[in-house]
DNA sequence: TGAAATGTTGGGGCG
DNA sequence: ACGCCCCAACATTTC
């Protein structure tokens, strides 16, 4: 009776898993294996907001498998892979591939030494609607801009068909021999945290996959029809906030965009998004440098900032400038932050503050439950001007402005920074400006319960001009 | 997936 | 009635 390893890592869903299709079709039985090896992914390894919706991701997945997922610690992948075959006699390992630079080199030895030394090692493709390799321009080059790599992929015929994983029934494992393969508990991963910093997460968010299913679905049976105008209101729920789920796996594009098609709705703006999330894994693939490096050498010694109590203040909400302290502070209590607030605040480190996006995308990285390095770097450096397909280097976010165009009543300013509520429209997305009798009467006492503004705005806006005008 | 400065137009107040 | 000024409102240009 052959056996074969199901090696899971951001594919925690049974449907559409092209690996445990695969192991199913060729074996009779299958072995699910989670090994948790976050030094394999330096410097990138999961921050402590993802290594929450990873624990629960998990402990779903187990459930679903009937308690039969293995679970184990591991320094090296490769080692313990090639220990669990000898011990479980399997004959194969079949994984879905993943496209960070770290994951990337582990995977290619990982399968190389397997097959040297007779295992089947096969991998698929769970993540993505296009493999990066299979997509170029006419030059035959990887796409650098957004707009015609989209293009490309909609004339292309983007996959609407979810792939077809069989019956797992008798198929799993049997009992006996999964319990004498020595996994771990769930806890033992350390993937939660110790003192309870969590409880706002776990009031914003249910990581499994069938709230992942019921969110698509209510937000394709309503909120799509809005979502072209309305996802730009941060203080409105017009966004699908599918990302977490799709960064682990519990939901596939191929089934976001099958559940789109079939929608009444056609929801091309939200495809859209789809394929940003594509692109920015298509440029990660193939300019691996660019997590930690800008795209354009022009930015190499570009003159950042140090400072870090600006940095801190940032990182706290404690900035003075009410949208971004509302998404910084949103950051912290839920683990996510609506993505038109995201590129205020980004655009506030990077341009007012002239602090490296390194930082903010560090910051990010460890506090979003969508950390998602290649969605994370394409972002950062969209908005600091340096990527591929950036931002013109003159594109500064007036915080003061966005606010009052995307949340005009001041309610998501309200509701993040309660120490603002009372202000009248007028000036909550300003209080420096509002006169004397205004902040008393609301209860603002700035230096005091709310900061007074980190920088001027006209002021660092012009010193950013002044800096990036220099790179011509 | 900007913002601010500058230019243009047209209605209304007023002498 | 007419010219002049003011200034929104909108368009264009520049950073």
């Amino acid at each position: 009776m052959s056996l074969a390893i199901v090696w899971f890592r951001r594919d925690l869903r049974l449907a559409d898993n092209p690996a445990l299709a695969a192991a199913l079709a060729d074996h009779e039985r299958v072995l699910p294996v989670y090994l948790h090896a976050p030094g394999e992914e330096a410097p990138w390894s999961p921050g402590a907001a993802s290594g929450w919706w990873l624990h629960h991701a998990l402990a779903d997945l187990k459930r679903q498998l009937g308690g039969r997922l293995l679970l184990l610690p591991a320094a090296d992948s490769l080692a313990t892979l090639q220990d669990l075959v000898e011990r479980s006699s399997a004959a194969a390992v079949y994984w879905n591939r993943l496209y960070e630079p770290a994951v990337v080199g582990r995977d290619t030895r990982v399968k190389q030494v397997l097959r040297d030394s007779g295992v089947a090692a096969r991998s698929g493709n769970a993540a993505l609607l296009f493999e990066p390799w299979e997509v170029s321009n006419k030059q035959g080059r990887p796409f650098r801009v957004f707009t015609p790599f989209w293009k490309y992929l909609q004339a292309s015929g983007v996959p609407r068909r979810p792939v077809v994983v069989p019956d797992l029934a008798g198929r799993l494992i049997g009992q006996r021999a999964f319990a004498g393969l020595g996994g771990v508990d769930l806890d033992e991963l350390g993937l939660v945290p110790a003192i309870p910093w969590d409880a706002g997460i776990a009031r914003a968010w249910q990581p499994t996959r069938e709230a992942a299913e019921a969110r698509l679905e209510e937000f394709l049976a309503g909120d799509v029809r809005r979502y072209a105008g309305g996802r730009d209101l941060p203080a409105k729920d017009q966004v699908s906030r599918l990302s977490p789920y799709l960064h682990f796996g519990q939901l596939g594009p191929r089934e976001v965009t099958a559940a789109c098609h079939a929608a009444k709705d056609p929801a091309a703006e939200f495809l859209r998004e789809i394929g940003w999330r594509e692109f920015a894994h298509h440029l990660l693939y193939h300019f691996p440098h660019t997590a930690d490096s800008p795209m354009d050498g022009r930015f190499d010694a570009f003159p950042w900032r140090e400072n870090e109590s600006d940095l801190t203040a940032w990182q706290r909400g404690d900035t003075g400038v009410p949208m971004v302290d509302a998404g910084m502070r949103q950051l912290w209590v839920s683990g996510w932050m609506h993505n038109r607030v995201r590129m205020i605040a980004a655009s506030f480190l990077t341009k007012n503050l002239l602090l490296p996006w390194q930082s903010g995308a560090r910051w990010f990285w460890d506090t979003l439950v969508d950390a998602d390095l290649a969605s994370n770097s394409l972002g950062w450096q969209w908005t600091a001007g340096c990527g591929a397909d950036a931002a013109p280097y003159f594109r500064v976010f007036n915080p003061v402005l966005q606010g009052e165009k995307f949340d005009p009543r001041g309610a998501y300013v309200r509701r993040w920074v309660p120490q603002l509520s009372r202000l009248p429209d007028k000036w909550v997305h300003q209080p420096w400006a509002a006169p004397a009798e205004v902040l008393a009467g609301a209860g603002v006492s700035l230096g005091t319960n709310y900061p007074r503004p980190l920088v001027d705005l006209k002021a660092s806006r012009l010193r950013a001009l002044e800096v990036w005008g220099r790179l011509k």
